[in-house]
DNA sequence: ATTAAATATGGACGATCGTCCGTATATAAT
DNA sequence: ATTATATACGGACGATCGTCCATATTTAAT
């Protein structure tokens, strides 16, 4: 998910500073974001953060839907890091649906975004505003929903899941645990645990397990 | 959920001019909440639609929280109407928590508001902001929660369900459902179906049924 | 009819926003 | 050293926002 600029010439020491520039930006935007939503996010607010002038951040990324698009790109980047990769490791089917559903909920925990996922809420902050940064949003989560399907899929073929099912059905619930978790952390603070959702997830492998 | 100012003399023509004027704009203003967000709403814009002064909006609220509020109130009576009254002519139960994922899909089916149900967004919008306006969404999905909760509680009692459950863990789950189906639908548009949102509360209900 | 009160209006205010432009600075190429 | 290029900067622009104020209008009370 680099941008072209990037890709040219890496070794361009101008270009590899412009690249450290938006990076150290980005850092800070996706922060930024996840507490102000993605609408939220001011060009001007994240420039006073980061002590530089407005026009050097908007120059940086072109425009705000650009800097929105690069900040749904490098929440997945972190999404991938944290969450997906490590449950990778594990064999697909119903290991690996487990090992990303208590990563998921780790990943919560751990407040990594201050203000929650913002993939969550983006998506559904961005639903009525057509545009590049919806565009982004909704191929993102497209994606995590199929990955969550096809490992379905793969537990359904091991014998791991009822044959019945419909996966993406059974995706579709898991994800909706998930992203309430996300959600109730947010709105009743300590007065949510991420039991629940992790409760939740198990309950839904389970329920679903092929009668052996 | 009326304001002081309503209840304090009802037969005053002064004031029911300017409660008739504060109702007409907030049937405008949660329309424009369920598209533009709990926070892009403004009173500009309003007003614009309304075709009145930006000023005449802001003084029949006295505020732009004063006005978010409202819409909240105004959106609980909504679904209170289209949800939640028809399912308590059910008995309290399976068969209430039933209608009461029936109506909530449906309502979201008729497309009541344009942009999908406002307290899914704005309980995600509202996360990071504290202030009026986010307890008042907080509260809300608290007592939708407690209502799921208390008729698990009273579907246990009756046997219908597994008593070794969690009934708020069920509850958790059935809202995750169908938040999830207002989110999918908004993002995915065409291409998400209520059916799946309806499947999900049925075999949430299913699973947990008491093995008589 | 007059006075009082509640609401509606238009105009103005400062704040914040995204964007653009001329220019300064840092790095590359020659 | 000089020229070319990419990035950073300060300042300005118009647009939009929430709020306030003086005033007009509608309704109630006397």
């Amino acid at each position: 998910m680099e941008t072209d600029r990037d890709a040219v010439e890496p070794r361009d020491g101008r270009r590899a500073r412009g690249a450290r520039t938006r990076d150290a930006a980005l850092a800070a935007a996706v922060q930024l974001a996840s507490v102000e939503g993605l609408e939220g996010l001011s060009i001007a607010h994240l420039a006073s953060r980061l002590g530089t002038a407005k026009s050097s951040v908007h120059a940086a990324f072109g425009s705000k839907e650009a800097l929105q698009v690069a900040v749904v790109a490098r929440t997945r980047d972190i999404l991938i890091e944290l969450v997906i990769a490590p449950a990778l490791t594990f064999p697909g089917g119903v290991a690996r649906l487990t090992a990303l559903g208590e990563g998921w909920m780790s990943y919560l925990e751990a407040k990594t975004f201050e203000g929650g996922c913002v993939l969550s809420s983006a998506s559904l902050e961005m639903d009525g505003r057509p545009g590049a940064a919806r565009d982004a949003v909704a191929g993102v989560m497209r994606e995590w929903l199929d990955l969550l399907t096809s490992n379905v899929e793969r537990a359904v073929a091991a014998g791991e899941i009822r044959a019945e099912i419909d996966p993406a059905q059974l995706a579709f619930e898991l994800n909706a645990v998930g992203m309430a978790a996300n959600w109730q952390s947010q709105l009743f603070g300590e007065a949510f645990s991420y039991q629940t959702g992790r409760a939740g997830w198990r309950g839904l492998l389970e329920s679903n397990k092929a009668s052996s």
